[in-house]
DNA sequence: GCGTAGCGAAACTCGAACGTATCGAAATTA
DNA sequence: TAATTTCGATACGTTCGAGTTTCGCTACGC
């Protein structure tokens, strides 16, 4: 049984230390330093902790910043499944509240930023945070395209595009501060119903 | 004037190497290097070139990745201002095809992905690559919104949040491979027709 | 041909940060 | 109490790349 903690002899790790650490690093990154500015040394001097203390928990500096911006991640919310409106609206709404608070918005730069590269966290938080909310998104315009609520000749891709992208763009590129909380439900209905001007 | 090149003594500046050292840069890039990883070595070597040539140039990086993204800019289009939709898809099929490259997409990605230092390449690239084409895109909105072509209750920030979202969503997050050639035109449509189905 | 300035290559100095090792103190189990 | 492990701090050796300098050579104007 892992389930226990499994005390073993000696002084147990820090539990504090942990969430300092944690913390250390994603203060920084809201700061607005990229992964790679980020240091070590400045993690553990900001935390108020040894270098060694870190290099115990981690291996290196990918490794902590994927654990700590998984820490900000919300579960995906229960769908009503009753409309499509609905449901894509709470979907949209767990990213909004994280891209929407100034210190998460910082974060979720970073996590779409990195490079390409092999051990790129972009792509790693991508694999574990993003893929599975898009799929989600994805199961629901299905379902709305094939029940009639949506255009029965709707790309599915395209509609992804429109509705994350919205999202990702606010975040990114939006005006300063938290985003509005009916921002996710403006989203939805603009790209449920066009922008051009209803017949 | 300053139009005549000022033929000063001595032995005149390469071009040759001007331009090797901007391909070296924007082809690591496209190798998935982000600005970080970009070394000035690296690309003296690639370009075939001494370090010195490349000091007399630029101060320092990120001087040298603004000037080479910029080359890689399209101009902006001249609108037909017939239509909305014909101008909105003119507008976005330069950064579809700018974006559509496989070489260029990294590059784009990497303009858009670092992080929001002060000397930060991405927050220049923005106001001198993004902004002005972002400014277009609202006025032929405003244009629309007020001539009934669009909606008279739209709101210009979120539409242009669909339309250049998509565009950026597909660009980072797409099939690998180029953009088809249509998908400017059918972000557009999308956007201003809606996903639900018509009434 | 002379002066000037750019050329590539190489050697150099310098600072930053990595990752490791060591310290004495503190916290825990047996 | 003894053994063990973590703690923060600090020092260390190493690597890497920035940016500078020097070199012998080359290309241009005059």
């Amino acid at each position: 049984m892992t389930t226990q903690p499994q005390a073993r002899a000696g002084r147990p790790r820090s539990e504090k230390a942990e969430k300092a650490i944690i913390e250390a690093t994603l203060d920084l990154i809201a700061e607005g330093l990229g992964v790679a500015e980020l240091t070590i040394e400045a993690i553990a001097a900001r935390a108020g902790v040894g270098k060694t203390t870190i290099y115990r928990r981690w291996a290196n500096k990918e490794d902590l910043v994927v654990d700590a911006l998984a820490t900000m991640r919300e579960p995906l919310p229960p769908l009503a499944g009753e409309s499509v409106r609905d449901d894509l609206i709470a979907l949209l709404d767990v990213v909004r509240r994280e891209v929407g608070h100034r210190r998460a918005r910082c974060v979720i730069n970073v996590a779409m930023s990195e490079a390409d590269s092999p051990k790129s966290v972009g792509k790693r938080f991508f694999k574990q945070a993003m893929e599975p909310r898009l799929t989600a998104i994805r199961r629901v315009l299905s379902r709305g395209r094939a029940n009639g609520e949506l255009d029965p000749d709707l790309d599915i891709d395209m509609g992804l595009a429109l509705l994350s992208g919205a999202l990702i763009w606010f975040g990114r590129w939006g005006p300063e501060g938290d985003l509005p909380e009916d921002l996710a439900e403006r989203i939805v209905d603009h790209a449920l119903e066009g922008i051009a001007r209803r017949a």
